[in-house]
DNA sequence: TGACATTTGTCCGTATGTATA
DNA sequence: CTATACATACGGACAAATGTC
């Protein structure tokens, strides 16, 4: 791990333990490099991340401001497994089937002919309860030992595991109304407004290893840009 | 301007000029570096700028990539005049009211009682083609010399040129069916499903200086996350 | 208003670590 | 195994914005 990571989550670990008042300001630059016995750029780097992260901000001349909770907290627009990390998270399986690829997707995933893909749809439950719906297709060609029980775990993390380095998720945000069969899985009315993120997930040199339907049960995301 | 972002807007106009193929190598650092005769920190701001603007993604080792260009372009989920910078951005006002603040409004924009507030609708258009309807409220006590007409160009630019910062844009979407006034606004059909994003802008010392419904014509928002 | 100290932002040179080809 | 390229880290210098006296 290297340093500035360590130290971000240290602080990152203190902020989120309420030891700074919602934009009060935090320590400067010098003296954290003293604390941490490090160089500035370091700190800087440490520091930069937790911007990025939303968890503070900074000016020029005046010093680094610890954001509300809102801004780092609830459900942001990230990865699945990184929105729920910490979680009490499971999943019901819905359907698992390997199935031929259709024109449209070998075309997305840049198959031969008669390719294979592994198709599911589960719902992942956070303490129980449904939080979102997830519908994925991956190719054979790519995963020849992937099976039904992976799915009861992180995807992502069997694919890191299997030593392929997962680039990119580039995602598209969509309203839709649930139909019955979603909104009965998700425990919500039919016809109720939901966000649904179409993810892309590619591995290294633009090889698209993933690409899934996720429909939410709650109809908001959050986002925070910083000039 | 600094040496950094001069550089990566060279980039950026290089790669939206299609000079390098997607997914394509980029130059490295070394030879960047001679290029613009600086050193290889401040190559490394510029291209770790485009990386957080979407246009490339890098792997120790081996090089900087150019991404694909739906990564970049599009509908992405940043502030409305980033979004349609540099388009042919226009405005219908709606309304334009000084109103009484609500107990609500109050609250949220932490204000005294009997304090008035601007609240405006108008639909903003490119290429006299409706992209946004934009609700907004704004407190009369920061800007007493604001006015309807303002409200044909962009109001973040009137809030900087009045020497206040905007530092934080945080933002929420959600779905939402359109009602028959803003369909026929946004020239949508009623009830058709479209994205709505809300945004608290922030001033310095977390002064709430706007807070915006802004329901879009598109139903489609874009993101990116990179490893 | 102006001078000054403080703090973040930018930039340079250099060295070493680590992943890739 | 080796060369290459990005990633991390150090120290130093000056610029620019801020807050205060």
């Amino acid at each position: 791990m290297s340093k500035y990571v360590d130290i971000a989550q240290q602080l990152i670990t203190m902020i989120e333990a309420g030891e700074y008042r919602p934009w009060g300001l935090l320590e400067g630059e010098l003296y954290l490099t003293r604390l941490f016995s490090v160089s500035r750029v370091t700190i800087r780097k440490a520091l930069s991340l937790l911007k990025d992260k939303g968890y503070i901000h900074s000016r020029q001349g005046s010093g680094y401001y610890v954001n509300p909770s809102e801004f780092y907290k609830e459900q942001h627009l990230t990865t699945l497994s990184d929105r729920y990390a910490n979680m009490n998270l499971s999943s019901v399986v819905l359907s698992f089937d390997v199935i031929d690829a259709s024109e449209e997707m070998r075309k997305l995933f840049q198959l031969f002919e008669n390719s294979k893909l592994y198709h599911y749809r589960r719902t992942r439950l956070v303490d129980d309860v449904p939080v979102t719906l997830e519908e994925t297709w991956m190719p054979v060609s790519l995963f020849d030992d992937f099976s039904e029980s992976e799915l009861y775990g992180s995807v992502m993390k069997y694919i890191e595991n299997r030593n392929f380095v997962i680039s990119h998720d580039f995602k598209k945000v969509q309203a839709v109304a649930l139909n019955s069969e979603s909104a009965r899985h998700l425990r919500k009315e039919e016809h109720s407004l939901s966000l649904q993120i179409i993810h892309k997930v590619y591995l290294l040199k633009s090889v698209l290893a993933q690409y899934t339907i996720e429909t939410q049960a709650d109809n908001q995301l959050n986002a925070l840009s910083v000039r």
